[in-house]
Order: C-alpha cells, then sequence, then structure tokens
DNA sequence: CAATCAGTGTACCGATCGGTATACTAAAAA
DNA sequence: TTTTTAGTATACCGATCGGTACACTGATTG
C-alpha cells in the first residue's frame, strides 16, 4: 500500500500545482520513487487515478453538505453550517480544495472536468434544495432560488480562494460575515 | 492578414472548450487551414499567441473597468457601472468571458496563468481601489473593504458563470438584483 | 513443495508535443 | 531590374505523451 499512496499524494500535489493535463504519468512516478506499470498496476489510466484520487474525498463531503443543507426552518442556521463546511474543509484539506475549485472552472471538454462533473453537480444540487425548500418560509426568494444558490456557492468559492491565496483567514469572524455579507440580500 | 485573423479565431474556440494545455499548435495549425510555421511566424510561441490573443481584449476592458471604478461618492453606482460593464462584456464576447474566467482559477504555475495573471491582477486592484476609497463614506466597511472586494468579484463571476452555462439572462433585471444581493451585505 | 498472484522494473510502442532549418514564392522597395 | 521582405510549405528535430508486453520477484496459498 505504501507505493499506492505515495503515488496519490505526489498526484495531488502536481495536479494542484500545475493542473491535471500538464502532468505527466511518467512525472508522477519519478517523483514518486516508482516506474509507469506500477501506476498503471493501481489505478488502470490517468484519468482512473484522478477518479480515485477525488473519489473519497468528494463523497466524504458530500455526506457532510447533505447533512449541513438539510432544511429545517431555519435558513440563516443552514446557511452557517455550510460555509462552516466549506471553511473547515479548506483548513484542512487546503490542496484538495485548491484541486476541487480549480476542477469547476475547468474547460467543459477536458478530461478533468468530465471526471469531476458528476460529483460537482451533487454539491450543487445540494445547495439548490436547500433554498428551494427555503422558499416556503421566504416568499420573496421565490424565482430567485436557483440564482440566490449559484451566489451563494460562489461566495464559498472566493472565500475559499481568497484564503488559498494568503489573503485572510477562515475563522469564526470570518465565518459570520460571510453569512452575513450574504444574508443581508436574501431576506431584503 | 487573413491567416493571422483566423488563427486567432480558432486559438480562442480551442483554448475555450479544451483549454490551454491540451490544445496542441498543430491542432490549432489545422483547424486554421495552414501549417505550424505561418503560425510560428505571426506569433512566436504558443504562449506569444495565447498573449497576443488576450491582450487587446483585457485592455480594453481595464480602460472601462478603471472608468466604472472611479470613485465619485456615490457607491451604488459604482458597483452598477461595473457589474454592467462585466454583464454587458459576457453578451458581447462570451467565448473571451469564459476563457478569462478559466485564467482566474488556472494552475498557479501553469503557462496560461503566468501570461494572464499581470492583466488579472490589474482587474483585482482596481476592484480593491474603488472599495479601499469607498471607506471614507462608508465607516463601517473599515478593515473589511479587500474581502469585500473579492466577494464582490467573485460574484460578478458567479453570475457570468451561470450565464455561459445557460442558466439565466443577464439583463437589466439580474443586473439589478445582482448589485442588490450583493449591497445589503455592505451597507449593514 | 508447487502453483498462484499482487507488485514491480526493463524496455518498448505509436502518437503527439512545441519548435525549427531551409527553400520557395509573390510582392514591394531600391 | 535587382534586392529585400513577408508569408508559406516540406520535412524534420529531440522530447514527451499515455500506455503496454513481458519477465521477474517475493509472499501467500493449495
Amino acid at each position: 500500500m505504501e507505493n499506492r499512496d505515495r503515488i496519490l499524494q505526489t498526484a495531488l500535489e502536481l495536479f494542484t500545482e500545475k493542473g491535471y493535463d500538464s502532468t505527466g504519468v511518467q512525472e508522477i512516478a519519478e517523483l514518486s520513487g516508482i516506474t509507469k506499470p506500477t501506476l498503471y498496476h493501481y489505478f488502470g489510466s490517468k484519468k482512473g487515478l484522478l477518479e480515485i484520487l477525488i473519489e473519497p474525498v468528494f463523497k466524504d463531503f458530500q455526506k457532510g453538505l447533505e447533512k449541513a443543507s438539510e432544511y429545517k426552518g431555519d435558513l440563516p442556521r443552514n446557511l452557517t453550517e455550510v460555509t462552516e463546511l466549506f471553511f473547515r474543509f479548506a483548513r484542512s484539506k487546503p490542496l484538495y480544495a485548491r484541486l476541487i475549485l480549480s476542477l469547476h472552472f475547468a474547460p467543459a471538454e477536458s478530461e478533468a472536468r468530465e471526471t469531476a462533473a458528476p460529483f460537482l453537480f451533487r454539491q450543487y444540487e445540494s445547495i439548490n434544495k436547500l433554498f428551494r425548500e427555503a422558499v416556503r418560509d421566504h416568499g420573496n426568494m421565490r424565482g430567485r432560488d436557483k440564482a440566490i444558490a449559484a451566489a451563494f456557492l460562489g461566495t464559498l468559492h472566493t472565500y475559499t480562494n481568497h484564503y488559498l491565496n494568503g489573503h485572510t483567514e477562515l475563522d469564526d469572524k470570518t465565518l459570520y460575515e460571510a453569512v452575513r455579507l450574504f444574508s443581508y440580500g436574501i431576506y431584503s
């Protein structure tokens, strides 16, 4: 298992730093101290490597997201919990956060985007569902819920990006402000 | 000039669809109906091609951005004008909008990011400056102006992305809502 | 002990990568 | 008319691309 894990770690670093397309399989192998056939033994293909790299992380995150976005009549609470989830993820897995952020904006026809698409779609759906259900109690959002969901996700991405570039902390104060900054526009 | 323009147009389409890294020089040449040496005659390198492709568009946009973000004591007006500039750009040059959006989130060490970085930095600086100066009249933003600038740019990116994926229009109604959604969080 | 099997390295595949030396052509400048 | 110059194609460069055939290993299993 040692080699397998080292390959995954190296791939994570290189994909994040240089991008999926610009990273060669050979390069991953060399930096992992193994040869290509070993890599292909474990992962089958470059795309398979990316899949196995991101799948467990996405699934774990998704589980948390579905819990945090389950609407129970208290939207501000949901927003806070979802935001906290995103912030905690960025803090604890910054490399993954950066990789996934880049996958969001990867070219539509790229192999990387294709691999990540189903996971990203589910994320988007969870947020969407939250606001759709919250319309019950916040009639002023009616018809705007999809746009608001997108704006919320965009705000989280922005803060994540800001953090990863060293421009801000993701502490409780920032969390409070992020939610506040976003919330006022909704309720009005 | 005909061949030169056709190369630029082909490059714009391929870079946008497939990404800079996954697009081969050979491929651009073939789809433009010319050969590689012709491309290298005009642009010197693949990176040079990208530079010449994006430079005039970035510079033109930057000129508009600096005008729209010049603070004259009326922040809502600035926000509206900047937002309108972004929306108009996305509507009139969707391919460029998509390309530039992807450059914002391209891997840090990629050639594409390196090429676009100075232009993106200037954009970020213009928005930053606007909020920094507006602190004079909006003391409650003091200390938050950089975070707010980032959030604003993030909101614009989100709406642009939403539009490019066919999820929304960028008409006057959307513009009003985008500015409103963002503004309330500031003034509060 | 014999057979299986996951894991690994050597050496290779055809294709494509970004880039170029060189020669030609047509037009403009001298 | 001669010379220069921009534009273009043929044919090639070494390097790298993603991927694989095959032989070998060392440990597990029958």
